[in-house]
DNA sequence: CAAGTAAACTAACAACTGTTAGTTTTTTTA
DNA sequence: TAAAAAAACTAACAGTTGTTAGTTTACTTG
C-alpha cells in the first residue's frame, strides 16, 4: 500500500461532503474549506469537480465487478454464492462508508464515464440474476419471481452505506452472517 | 377529488426532474422549461424552490405516518402487520413514482421542515421496530437481530421507487404479495 | 545551499443561480 | 362585454458557481 497523496485526501474529503449533501450541492469552496485551503488550490491536485466524482464511483464499481467475478466462478452452491455477495457488499461498504453514497445517488452526474458505469452496473445485476436463476433451477432457491428476489437482496445491500455507520460496533463478519440469515431464511419462525 | 391546479402540475413536474438529477441539480429554469414557461412565471404559483421540495416530501412522509398508525392499531398478527406495511409502501410508491426519490434522497435540503421530517422518520422506524419486536416476543418472528431485520425490510421498501417504474406490468396487489413472501419466508427452499 | 518541485495563495472571469418588480396577455366571471 | 383575476411575460438583481492565470511560499533533493 502506497502513501496517501494529497489528491487522495481531497477525494476522501469530497466523498464525505457528497454523502451529506449530494454532489451537486457541494461547491468547490465547501470542499476547499473542509481541506483548509482555498478553492483554486484544489486544482493543483485534481483536474475538475467531475474527476473527483469519477474517481469515487468508478473505482468502487470496478471493485464490485471484480469481487462478483471471483464469486461467480467459484465452485460453491448458489446460496453460498449469495452469502459471498453479502460479504462483498458488507466489506466494501465498511471500507467506503462515504463513497458508497455517491455510487448510489450521484452516478447520473458522471459525464464521460456514465455509459461505462451503466454497463458495469447492468452486468453486475445480470450476473447476480444468473446466480439466483441457477439456484432456482437446482432447487436450492424457491420458485418465486426472480426479479423480486434480486431486487430485494440488492436493495438491502445497496442501502448498507446508510446503516453501517450507525451500527459499526457490529463487525463485518457478524453483520454479514446475520444479514445472510435474514435474507436467505426470511424472518418468520419456522415450525421445526 | 378536486381539480389539479397549476401549482400541482409544477410540483409533479418538479418531482420528475428531481428524480432524474436530484433537487440541487435542477434549476428553476429547467423546471420552467419543462412546464413550457419562463422561470419567473413559476413564482405566480409557488413561493420558492424550497416550497416545492417541502410539498413533495412532507405530504408523502405524513401519508406513511398515517398509514402505519392504522396498521399499528389493527388487531392482526405481527407478520400480517408487516404484510400490511409492504402494501402501504407498494401503494404509495406506485402512486408517487417520482416524489419517492426526493423523499429518499433530498430530504436533507429541507430547511424549516427538516426537524419535523426527521421526527416523522424516526417515529416511523421506531413503530416498525416495535412491530418486529412484538413478533419476536410472541414467537411469530425469528429471534435474530431486530435491527438487521428492520433494516433489511425498510431498505427494500424504500428502494421500491427505483424498481416499480421498470416493472409496472406487475399490479400492486401481486407485487405486494410476492414481495411479502420473499421478505417473510426468505429465498431458500424449505425441506417440506 | 542552490535549484527544482509541490502546494498554497490572490484576483478575476463568464456563466449561472433563485428571485423580484413591473408589465402584458389570456381566461374567467358578473 | 366590461371588469376582475389568473397566468404569462421581459428585464434585471445580487450572489454563487467552477475554473484559470499568474504569483508566492514551503518543502525536497542533488
Amino acid at each position: 500500500m502506497k502513501a496517501e497523496t494529497r489528491k487522495d485526501e481531497i477525494i476522501k474529503t469530497a466523498a464525505k461532503l457528497f454523502k451529506e449533501k449530494g454532489f451537486s450541492a457541494v461547491t468547490m469552496r465547501d470542499l476547499a474549506s473542509a481541506m483548509g485551503m482555498k478553492a483554486a488550490s484544489l486544482y493543483n491536485h485534481i483536474k475538475s469537480k467531475q474527476e473527483i466524482l469519477k474517481e469515487i464511483i468508478i473505482s468502487l464499481a470496478e471493485e464490485f465487478t471484480h469481487g462478483l467475478e471471483l464469486i461467480q466462478k467459484s465452485d460453491i452452491s448458489s446460496i453460498q454464492k449469495i452469502e459471498e455477495v453479502v460479504k462483498l457488499h458488507v466489506n466494501i461498504t465498511s471500507q467506503n462508508k462515504f463513497g458508497m453514497a455517491s455510487l448510489n445517488n450521484d452516478w447520473m452526474h458522471l459525464e464521460e464515464k456514465l455509459d461505462y458505469y451503466l454497463e458495469l452496473r447492468s452486468n453486475y445485476e445480470e450476473e447476480l440474476r444468473q446466480i439466483i436463476a441457477d439456484g432456482v433451477k437446482k432447487g436450492e432457491i424457491i420458485d418465486e419471481n426472480i426479479e423480486i428476489m434480486l431486487f430485494s437482496i440488492l436493495s438491502t445491500l445497496r442501502s448498507l452505506y446508510l446503516w453501517i455507520p450507525k451500527k459499526d460496533y457490529l463487525n463485518p463478519e457478524k453483520l454479514s452472517q446475520e444479514l445472510s440469515t435474514v435474507l436467505v431464511k426470511g424472518i418468520n419462525k419456522k415450525i421445526d
